[in-house]
Parts: C-alpha cells; sequence; structure tokens
RNA sequence: UCCUGAGUAGCUCAGCGGUAGAGCGGGUGGCUGUUAACCACUAGGUCGUAGGUUCGAACCCUACCUCAGGAGCCA
C-alpha cells in the first residue's frame, strides 16, 4: 500500500518552508466541522504536537466527514501552507482524505480529561493519549540516554540471565521458574534445569563476574520481584540499570551514581523539551526547577550516623522512632532529601545488620561501605555498594546470614582468584523515568505494569 | 499484608431513606476559519457483587471484589 516510508509529523511541523503535495497519516484526535470546511486534528505519535488539516466542503471527500471521529485513522494528501488562524504554525489544506481505519462511539478516549487510573485499565489504547504518548517517547529517549551515558565512559553492557538459580540475598522474594505440573510432586532435579530456578531479582551477582573481568560493565533490563508491595512506587516487573566497576570503591561509586542522575536530567531538558513542557504544566509544576537544581547543584553526602543525628536533633515527632542500627523509613528518607537538604542526597555507610552479605565491611566493624541515593518526591532511586573483596571476610559475612558457601562457590572464586576491590549499584528504571517526569505513579510510566493480582496483558 | 477512602450513564461526577441527575462523549438539527468550538433537542443506568434492616435502600448494616492514597518490603 505504501511505496515510500511516510514522513513524520515530527519532521513535518518543523519545516522551515510550505510544503506542496505531502502526505499524513495518523489518529483523529478531534474532528470540528463549520459551513465551509471541517478542521480535524490528526496525530501520528512521533511528537507530541499534531497536525491540523482543513478539509473543504466542496471536496468529494467532505463526505467522509460523518465517519472521520476521535480515534480514527486517516490518510491525508494536501499541502502543508501556514495557518491563517492562531493556534498553530502549519496546517495542511488537503486535497484528499482516506479513512484508513474507523472507530465508532464506543472508542472510549474522548476528547475530554481521562484519570490516570482509567486509562491503566485500557493500557492498549493509552499511548494515544497526550500524557501516555509523552511519557513513552521520554522512556524510550531516556533508555538511550543511559546506554550513552556508560558507553561513552567505556562500560560494556552485559546481557545477565533473567532465569536464574542465584537469590541475591536480600533483594525480595522470587517468582519461580518451572516446566513442571501443578501439584505434582516432583523433585527439583526432574525440573527443566535441574534445579529450582527463579526470574531474576538483580543481574549484580553475575555482573561482579563481568566487571571482574572487562573491568566497567552494566547491565539494563528486566527484573523480577514477587513482593506483594502495593504502592506507587513498586512493580512485578521492573527495568533495572546495575553497573559494576573493578577498583572503585564506595566513594567513586557514589561519584557515578551522582553523575548518572545529573546527565540523565540534563538529558530529559536538551532532548525532550516539549515533552517536559506538557509535564511542567499538567503533571508537575515544580519539575523544570527540580531537573535545573540537580544539574546545577552539587548532591549531598550525609553517612548514616550523622543522618540518625540530624533525624534526632530535628525537633520533629516520626511515627517511626529513630534508631541507630534500624533501617530510615519512608518519613525519615522524606524528611532528609525534601526539608533539610531540600534536593537529591546519598546516604552512606548503613549498618552492617540491616544490609546482605556482599557488602564491604567497614573498619569500624559496624557498618558496611553501603549508599542510597534519595530524590525528593520519589526517595531510594539508587542503591548501591562497595563489594566485599576480601575472601575470609565475604564467608564469614556469608555463614553470618547462614549461606551455604557451595551455592555461592562460582561468586566466592572471584575472591579466590585475583580478587579487586569493586562497586556497583542498581538504578530503578521507572523511578527515574518517574522523577524525570513528575509522573507519580510506576503503573504509569511502563507500557504494561505488573502488579500484584494484575497482569491482564 | 496492614490502615484509610471510593465504586451511580461510555468518561468525570452530583444525589446520601421516598419517581435515577448534570457535564463531556454519541445521534439529530442549527450556527460558526474552528482550536477539548458553540446553541437546541434526543438516546443512553440490575446505582461493584451477595446477603441483611426497613412499608420503602443508590443512600443504613455485614461480607466479598476492585481501585486509589498512606504504611511495610525495596529499585
Amino acid at each position: 500500500m505504501f511505496t515510500i516510508m511516510p514522513d513524520t509529523l515530527r519532521y513535518i511541523l518543523a519545516s522551515e518552508s510550505a510544503l506542496t503535495s505531502i502526505t499524513v497519516r495518523g489518529w483523529v484526535r478531534t474532528r470540528r466541522d463549520s459551513k465551509a470546511c471541517s478542521f480535524i486534528e490528526v496525530t501520528d505519535g512521533s511528537c507530541f504536537k499534531g497536525l491540523q488539516i482543513v478539509v473543504d466542503a466542496s471536496l468529494p471527500c467532505s463526505s467522509l466527514m460523518p465517519s472521520i471521529l476521535t480515534g480514527a485513522s486517516i490518510e491525508v494528501d494536501g499541502d502543508l501552507i501556514a495557518s491563517p488562524a492562531a493556534g498553530q504554525k502549519w496546517e495542511l489544506q488537503a486535497k484528499d482524505v482516506r479513512l484508513l481505519g474507523e472507530a465508532d462511539a464506543t472508542y472510549p478516549l474522548q476528547k475530554k480529561g481521562h484519570t490516570p487510573e482509567f486509562l491503566r485499565t485500557i493500557a492498549h489504547l493509552r499511548p494515544r493519549t497526550n500524557l501516555f504518548s509523552n511519557v513513552f517517547r521520554v522512556r524510550s529517549r531516556m533508555s538511550f540516554a543511559i546506554h550513552r551515558f556508560f558507553q561513552e565512559k567505556g562500560f560494556f553492557n552485559v546481557h545477565t540471565p533473567v532465569i536464574t538459580s542465584s537469590d541475591c540475598e536480600g533483594a525480595g522474594e522470587l517468582f519461580r521458574v518451572t516446566t513442571l505440573k501443578q501439584g505434582s510432586n516432583a523433585k527439583p532435579e526432574d525440573d527443566f534445569f535441574g534445579r529450582p530456578t527463579y526470574l531474576t531479582v538483580s543481574g549484580q551477582l553475575q555482573g561482579e563476574t563481568f566487571a571482574c573481568a572487562l573491568g566497567n560493565i552494566y547491565t539494563f533490563g528486566p527484573t523480577f520481584r514477587a513482593e506483594n508491595s502495593n504502592t506507587a512506587r513498586h512493580a512485578a516487573e521492573f527495568w533495572m540499570i546495575e553497573p559494576e566497576m573493578a577498583f572503585y570503591d564506595l566513594d567513586a561509586d557514589m561519584t557515578l551514581a551522582e553523575e548518572n542522575v545529573r546527565y540523565l536530567a540534563s538529558a530529559m531538558i536538551q532532548e525532550c523539551p516539549e515533552e517536559l513542557e506538557f509535564f511542567s504544566k499538567f503533571v508537575d509544576k515544580n519539575l523544570l526547577s527540580r531537573l535545573q537544581q540537580t544539574i546545577d547543584q552539587p548532591f549531598q553526602r550525609i553517612s548514616y550516623t550523622d543522618a540518625v543525628d540530624l533525624l534526632l536533633k530535628s525537633g520533629r515527632t516520626f511515627e517511626h522512632a529513630v534508631v541507630w542500627g534500624e533501617g530510615l523509613q519512608t518519613e525519615h528518607e522524606r524528611y532528609i532529601a525534601e526539608e533539610h537538604v531540600k534536593g537529591p542526597v546519598t546516604i552512606f555507610n548503613y549498618p552492617k545488620g540491616i544490609k546482605p552479605f556482599y557488602m564491604r565491611q567497614n573498619d569500624d566493624g559496624k557498618t558496611v561501605a553501603a549508599m542510597d541515593l534519595l530524590v525528593p518526591g520519589i526517595g531510594e532511586i539508587i542503591g548501591g555498594s562497595q563489594r566485599e573483596e576480601r575472601l575470609d571476610v565475604l564467608t564469614a559475612a556469608m555463614q553470618h546470614h547462614g549461606l551455604s558457601e557451595a551455592d555461592y562457590q562460582w561468586y566466592v572464586d572471584l575472591r579466590r582468584y585475583g580478587s579487586v576491590p569493586h562497586a556497583g549499584y542498581g538504578m530503578g528504571f521507572e523511578r527515574l523515568l518517574m522523577f524525570v517526569t513528575g509522573v507519580s505513579n510506576i503503573r504509569d510510566v511502563i507500557p504494561f505494569a505488573r502488579t500484584p493480582g494484575h497482569a491482564p496483558y
């Protein structure tokens, strides 16, 4: 049907001059009729803006107008001319309009605002809305920016497995992967892989093996947690970026994490200006200033011990008591990021009792070289650590956590053969997207959200 | 999983013991280089589900389901 690749609206709307005899394809947003002509607003997804098409009532194709309802797909031949009316620079003076696919009155997306909750129930159609087309264009560009950030620094992208038999301890509940029939009493040895396997909760452990070979690596892929978490910030399937760097200590790790967040805030401003304008106007009025502040101001770093002190001295009464040795609660993190620092902040050197076995023990004997990067409004966006590279300390920690060395033999081998200091972190891609778009629910920044009890597509 | 709140027309909501309502969207007619156009008319509902209280329940009670906000777990 199409002999040439059609020009997108992104290209056409950026035109410096009028264009004759072009063809446009897209989906109808609205149609308004007047006596002499009809106005059709069309979008094709290539950019936020749509194109106004003017169909003269004298054209034969004007008889199609009653069937050109919101949601229909059309193809239009015409000339791109300067619009005589306010509201748009260009418009397409139609010569012929063809209806490609009609949409009747049952089309759920009307010419009016819809709630994100309703749009979640029609996840197959919501990318056609202003909000979601903007979100998913940003998602694509941020994904590319992440690869660019690491590739420009010479990092290698490693594809760690999705199916794994190792539990990255501390990361949460796992989804079991099996070919055994429900209710069968077959043993794990009879299963497809001859052992229990799961969907990965983190590529970190495998990432470490590649860092200890290629130097600096990163993973970027789907991650699965079977936690019964029902919040705006958790999904059972999400995408995570996990860099792992040989010869990095915690300080270098934190520096990279900060640079990473700053780079992506900058990419948002530079590469998604139309989308940013939309989000700043309709989603989060403070978005632009928050991104600008992220770029301009140095990130603060506060040790866990100092964080506990400042919380105790804040004069605030918190719902959960502030106790050294226990995790910081959401209200504590929010106070630090949103009221004390008023910007991104990294908390480091957490008590070892609340952190997993692989984090490097500090000389004080009480803390480990762990860090969390918190941003206002979202909380933890990055969590990382320097890894324990000393064989004896690692095996002792494993014993203390009740883990069998045999299960982690390959991981321990990294400390047995040419061990080096190394560090890494995990950044939640969806949380990053929430940060750069202002969208407040994780279900609205991932194409098809998987949350407890919900996987309809 | 816990706490709180909400489920009424395709969508957004009002009604809160006595005949089921509005705006948007759809249809019909009118007007207009219109901008989520405007004006008039019109069609459209087992009031989340199941029980209960009552002469009478969308409204009160109980259970369940779903969704949202907050909490925990974390990215």
